[in-house]
DNA sequence: CGTGAGAGGTACGATTCTCTGACCAGAATA
DNA sequence: TATTCTGGTCAGAGAATCGTACCTCTCACG
């Protein structure tokens, strides 16, 4: 292997494809379980602004920052999953302005069952690259959050 | 830690999301280095469909297909590539109905500059990592492919 | 205190992306 | 050759996103 400096050697796909299949296959599998459970109503811009709802609740600004969209858009998207009853708005005492974006309880339920899907499909992919390498790369990955992670 | 499929331990933040933060790192240095380039028509939509264009030519039913989405958005997206230059229709020997994707010389270029871009970062996250944990991420996100992508 | 700069959100309009349904032409097969 | 399948397009509608503009409340400072 030659130096790491700027001459990485571009074998094989880019690393950034290799990131996005495993994550796209996760992503579907959570998906149609969602669906099969009954929570056929989100859809994914929705997800990708609800998963960032800490647990004590999360300003709008923060979510639409954290999901890299407007804050107008993950008003639209907020609006929606309100409207089917995933989360709930309520004020935020520390400052008369906003609002907290908080889990409802469908939305508690939904998430868990896309954490059970995504432990089982995490037990998939152990299985396939045996305990070792999987623990590898959750390491790998959690240090890369690192520098890729501006809210980290 | 309750037991799940398998008895994964659910510790730290879900794989899928550790795989998201740096596959979207790695992408918007990429556009922003297009950008930077004059390639500033170029859309993440249509980066999607672009990327899998194979050296010889790829069906828009196979791009389709690899992108998932449907045969009409992606038909969509090569018409805008088509008309910014970045691709081009060559019938297909093969079969009077089909055509062939091509990357057109506007497109070799966005990908010159793509490519470029991407082994910068990797060097970047082989300096955060080291050799040895980049090297591990590699093989195990290359063995992970052979569960999450039917394409491989 | 009062005031101005800034932050949290919303409203409106325009694009872009995506899907469903319907369809056509060439290929494959009985 | 008739049937069915495959590659692809057309048309219309819905979802997601952004830019601009605006309002309200907070906070630092004089």
């Amino acid at each position: 292997m030659s130096s790491a400096g700027a001459a990485a050697a571009p074998e094989g796909p880019n690393i950034g494809l290799l990131l996005y299949l495993p994550y796209r296959a996760m992503e579907n599998r959570v998906f149609a379980a969602l669906a099969a459970a009954g929570f056929d109503d989100v859809t994914p811009a929705q997800a990708k602004v609800f998963q960032r709802i800490g647990p004590n609740g999360t300003r709008l600004t923060d979510l639409a920052e954290q999901a890299q969209v407007t804050k107008q858009t993950a008003g639209f998207l907020v609006d929606q999953l309100e409207r089917t009853g995933y989360v709930r708005r309520t004020p935020d005492p520390a400052d008369a302005r906003a609002r907290l974006v908080r889990i409802a309880e469908r939305g508690a339920a939904a998430q868990l069952i896309a954490a059970r899907v995504v432990a089982e499909v995490e037990g998939e992919w152990t299985r396939h690259l045996g305990v070792r390498r999987m623990t590898q790369v959750r390491d790998a990955l959690t240090r890369l959050r690192e520098i890729t992670d501006p809210y980290a």
